[in-house]
DNA sequence: AAAAAAAGAATGAACATTCATTTTTATCGT
DNA sequence: ACGATAAAAATGAATGTTCATTCTTTTTTT
């Protein structure tokens, strides 16, 4: 095996067990050294990837982020009509959150929590930027509601993340038709 | 001052440095020191009151989580018809998640995080019971959509502490317009 | 054999909780 | 109504643990 490869295994494995271990206790209550013992490494190796207990959740973040949003935008055309345009990348990350769970988790913690720091933050809204673009040709066209990019995405998009949660903590059972009931609540309330 | 009256002074001083702190540092990183001198407690007088720092937070989880239902339900009556049920029961979270901004962004925190324990978790969640009831009293009525109560939930209520979030954050200002628009987008998503 | 990577043990700080005293409140006999 | 005293409440300091990070040594790679 090749050392290049080898590094990146363990800074996969590392982030890995940190998306675990942050999952089911939060960032303050996982110590660097389960993460270690997750990843198979001593605390000490975590240093040689990273600076410290905040960057790596920092890097992890973004990591996730990134790829959370190249799944989401992966089949997504900016010729494509709004409403089909929306219907695929809403379709998407659905589907990434119900295939990809515990990344999906781990931004929502992120998200909601005083965990990463602002500029990782403000880093994760960038992504985003494809579906903000396509609302703005949906509100010219009269096909969107005119209102606020954040309402849109409480309604079209956060409502996921909850069902999602609801999934996980085993109340409920996210079903293709829950997805598609839940698909077509969205578009209601953003449609004109 | 009466006895009674100056320990519940101090048990509700605890309470709202709890909320205060952990709204801005998260469970793990307020450290029980920090509650007290905001308190203006000893450490110490923390444990005459809880019985160590995770009864504390769950016993204000509850606490909060109660003053937030008693305040959405207050004006509704099961007499109403749905949709005015409904709008009452909406704008009153809607108004409790604007003025109440730290106790709303408190439970969101609780609701999204591992940091509450799963008996205080159960707990707060059958405070809703009137607003499922309600949406039940809807599907019979064929005014609301037959699905799942959390894709209602989702869909309904959920997309107001995204809002809220957003306001915290500084990313955008929630007037009543936005609330207006909101209760429309969380109607049309529900209603039949 | 030199350089790089990794390891385990060591360090020092932070923290939750408890302990030994002090302060406040309540009770009682006068 | 008053002071003495017992009980309760509150405190600051002490304790023991946990943890992030660093240091020194060992192992692996070049």
């Amino acid at each position: 095996m090749a050392k290049l490869q080898k590094s990146i295994d363990k800074k996969n494995a590392l982030v890995k067990a940190t998306i675990e271990l942050v999952n089911n206790h939060g960032f303050h209550a996982t110590p660097m050294s389960k993460i270690a013992k997750m990843a198979n490494v001593s605390p000490a190796t975590i240093y040689l990837y990273f600076e410290n207990k905040q960057d790596l959740v920092n890097k992890t973040y973004i990591e996730v982020k990134t790829k959370f949003t190249q799944y989401a935008f992966n089949t997504y055309k900016e010729s494509m009509p709004v409403k089909e345009g929306f219907e695929i990348i809403w379709k998407r990350i659905a589907h990434f959150k119900l295939i990809e769970c515990e990344h999906a988790m781990f931004l929502a913690q992120c998200d909601n929590t005083p965990m990463i720091d602002e500029p990782s933050r403000q880093e994760g809204i960038k992504h985003l930027q494809p579906l903000l673009d396509l609302w703005q040709r949906g509100k010219d066209e009269g096909i969107i509601k005119p209102i606020s990019d954040y309402i849109l995405y409480a309604y079209a998009i956060n409502p996921l993340s909850y069902l999602m949660m609801m999934q996980k903590n085993g109340n409920f059972l996210l079903t293709e038709t829950h997805i598609e009931e839940a698909y077509i609540a969205a578009w209601n309330s953003i449609k004109i």
